[in-house]
DNA sequence: CTAGATCCTCCAGCGACTGGAGGATCAAGA
DNA sequence: TCTTGATCCTCCAGTCGCTGGAGGATCTAG
């Protein structure tokens, strides 16, 4: 039971996994409040900001952007009001995600073409090569 | 046909759809060469820059990173060499487009469980919100 | 001749960290 | 009690791949 207990900034920094360094950067900039100080100037955390630095991190590997968890923190702050905004968030950030796997087909399709037409003679007639210098190569338009 | 024409920045500019202080950067890594100035200190260039420049452009545009493009392009200037490396390195691209892709797919799975979860409601009762302050909700480990 | 477009260099900033220098403080063992 | 090593502090600079602005020179067209 973890209840009173105040954690250095290491101890956070291991029970959440981010870094102390990163820590440090999300308190600059505004995402995590500024920490209480002991007598000696150490910051020192209790559980609630083991939670809020746990659902940032959680937000970043899910790909959102800072400004975005900014929001989303607010939000999250806020329980009594209505959750549209979060959900518009996080449908922005799909859609973002979907495009992005779709960019990513089309390069993987270029370059498996590429890879497998590569005869691993020379340059001279090297695939891959001859695809980067000439865009005419590629199937796909969007780059 | 364009044979003995000189470029000012602004032209290659335009027939790349390489920014010009892009062009002005990728100039001072070393990935283009410096080019010649005109009597009045103006970047001077022809064809060849244009197709070293549409080079660049394109790997970039695959996702190659600048260090990759700089050995691609030692190895294009160079078209009597084994392109064993030139096909390495492509392949170890590839892989990584995979990779990123795999992971994509899974964020993209959890932002969907996510949204889809929103009853629209309150954030009291978000599934965004929920979510992202506790990792248990998730079907993915990796991250 | 003049106005506006284009060029030059230098420098600072983006996002999201990361790491090092240089110094203070803590916790544990001898 | 002393000392050693771990941990903390702040400040600053660097990463990557650009991007843009300031301030000034030069070109081109009318």
């Amino acid at each position: 039971m973890p209840t009173m207990s105040s954690l250095t900034i290491g101890a956070l920094a291991k029970r959440t996994g981010v870094k102390i360094p990163t820590i440090r950067y999300y308190e600059s900039i505004g995402l995590l409040p500024e920490a209480p100080r002991t007598g000696s100037n150490r910051r020192s955390y209790d559980d609630g900001a083991v939670n809020r630095l746990r659902f940032i991190r959680h937000a970043r590997e899910l790909g959102f952007e800072v400004e975005a968890i900014r929001q989303l923190l607010t939000m999250a702050d806020d329980p009594g009001r209505p959750c549209r905004e979060a959900d518009r968030l996080a449908r922005t950030h799909l859609a973002e995600i979907e495009s992005r796997i779709a960019r990513l087909e089309a390069l993987r399709d270029e370059v498996r073409r590429m890879v497998e037409g590569c005869a691993q003679d020379q340059v001279r007639s090297c695939h891959v090569i001859e695809v980067l210098a000439d865009h005419a190569h590629c199937l796909h338009d969007r780059h």
